[in-house]
Parts: C-alpha cells; structure tokens; sequence
DNA sequence: GGGTGGTGGTTCAAATTCGAACAACCATGA
DNA sequence: TCATGGTTGTTCGAATTTGAACCACCACCC
C-alpha cells in the first residue's frame, strides 16, 4: 500500500468508526433505540406491505441470522414489530413493521438524518457526494458476489 | 434527505457493513486475529517506539477505554503486545508492541491488505481514490471536533 | 502543605454479536 | 412416492463491547 491509499484507508477507519460512534450516541438519548434497530425499521418501512422475510432482512442489512432474530426479538417486545408466517412458505417468517413501529420511525428519522447530514453529507460538495455514492455502490457490488479476489480482468 | 442523498447513505450502510464482514473472515481464517486486533497492532507498529499510552490508543482507534484494556489484555496472553509503566506518568500505561507481535503483523499484513485492494481501492479510479480520502478526512474532522451540530458559518 | 477538580486505567454487569448445531420444511429427480 | 440435498429460522455458548462505578494519581491554586 502506497501512500496515498494508506491514507485513504486510515480516513475511511476513523470517519466511519466516528460517524458509527455519533450515530448511536444520538438515537440512544434521543429515541432510545440503537442503530441496528433504526436499521431494521428503515428497511422494512420502504419494503411492499412494510414487510420482509428474515432472510431477506438479514441479508440486506449485511447481518448474521442469529443476530436478527434476536433484535427482532427485542423489537417485537417493544410493540415496533411482529413476527408474521409466511404464507408461501412454511418454513418462512415474516417481520413486518407495526403502526407503532411506524409512528417510532418517523419520531426518530429527523434526528437520526441530522447527525448523517451534519458529519457526512453537508461536509461534501454535490460531485464529492455523487463520487462517494459511485465509489460505495462499486465496492458493495464488487462484494456482494461471491469469491475473495479482484474481478478478472 | 433527498433520493440522492438518501441512496448516498444506503451505499455507504452497505458497503461498510460487507467490508467490515470481508475483512474479519479473511483476518480470522488466515491469521486467527480479529480486526480490531489487527488495528491495535497496526497502530502500536507506526508509533515512536512502538508504544502508546492507553488513552491515546483508544481514542486513535475510536474505542472505549473498557473495550482496549480488554482487548489488550487477550493480546497480552498472546505475546504480541506487552504493558510497561509509564515513565512519565504514574497513572499511564502504555501498550508496547513486542517483536513477536511485529512479526505476525508483517506476516498478516500482505493478505489483508489484499483484501482492502480488492474490494475498495482497486475498485476505484485514482481520482475517485482522491476524493474518498478528502471527504473521510472532512468527515472525520468535523467529528472529532465536539459538539453535535454542523459547525456554524 | 494540603485540598480539589480532572484524568487514566481497570473492573463490573448488561447487552449484543457471531458461528455452529439443530429441527422443520421445500424442491428436485429417480 | 419418497429419498435427499438445500434453505429457514431458532437456540446455544463463547467472545466482545459499552458505560458506570471506582481508585490512584496529576496539576493547580489557596
């Protein structure tokens, strides 16, 4: 590693090791709920009929099986969301977001979106915003394939 | 947060996520270290001396106290770091890397740092390499700074 | 000289995470 | 039909992380 990618590596530990750190820091005492749980609210509310298998989830959210059943454990107890069957599959479980869930995302969002804006999106221009998105979106496709290496040439 | 913003931050949630997965399996299955170990070692390796206070190292790292004098302490049993009393400081403890714990860091670094190649830096153009270290760096300004605002006009 | 607020590091309990093991179910092909 | 390999979700144990409480020590001022 030269020494321009040295540094890009150690900028992008720290920024995202602070930004994770400034996140739950502020849903905590704000919402009381933690940036896994934000996570899951947010995905199942944006999914068709505000539901998702566990599978699904677990893979969107880039999160192990066990981990998710247990925060959706803890979110079924806070009223936030249900566990459904599934009626295609009988194996299947569907977590699907409450109205309470909802009501407790919408509560939260605007706080949650000002502490990502205010470290990370307002610190960039329009171009360096749209090459951050280019650059995450080319290393998340690059790992969600499977396999350990670069792309062939 | 606007759709361009928004699919930013999406970008961004899953690329961190699938690299932070990326980079523990391949540290784990060929060195037995976790990331965080190998940050720790990477740390101590470029430091006067190879050594840092506790302090220093936790907030180099973006760690809490408790988690590194943990994380110290299964390094310790190790060999790979060792704690000495501070000279200058009663209280101080510092985190010295041992030539053991050099060794297996030369030894870990090619395959992980191969792995950072892979699947972030070869992924970009070196403009675009350019831009992610300036908008970290920005980001990881504004949050060291305190404070939980944008930083004013 | 002796308080006094603040810092440095550890200990502790609680919460969270993961992977492996497991049981139930799907889907495919003989 | 039914064996068989693959998928789904949960349970379990082990490892890790954090913040709060705590004690020892530093720096500063009376």
């Amino acid at each position: 590693m030269n020494e321009g990618e040295l540094g890009a590596w150690m900028a992008y530990l720290k920024a995202t090791h602070l930004l994770e750190r400034r996140i739950e820091e502020q849903l905590k005492t704000d919402s009381g709920l933690t940036h896994p749980h934000y996570e899951i609210l947010a995905k199942l509310s944006i999914a068709p009929e505000r539901r998702l298998r566990m599978s699904d989830l677990a893979r969107e959210l880039v999160v192990s099986k066990s981990g998710l059943t247990y925060q959706i454990g803890q979110l079924e107890k806070r009223g936030l969301v249900e566990r459904m069957d599934c009626p295609s599959d009988e194996r299947g479980v569907l977590a699907v977001l409450t109205d309470e869930g909802m009501r407790c995302l919408e509560k939260t969002a605007p706080g949650h979106v000002a502490v990502v804006r205010a470290f990370l999106i307002d610190q960039l221009t329009p171009e360096e915003l749209q090459t951050m998105t280019r650059v995450m979106s080319k290393a998340a496709t690059a790992m969600s394939q499977n396999g350990s290496g670069p792309a062939p040439t």
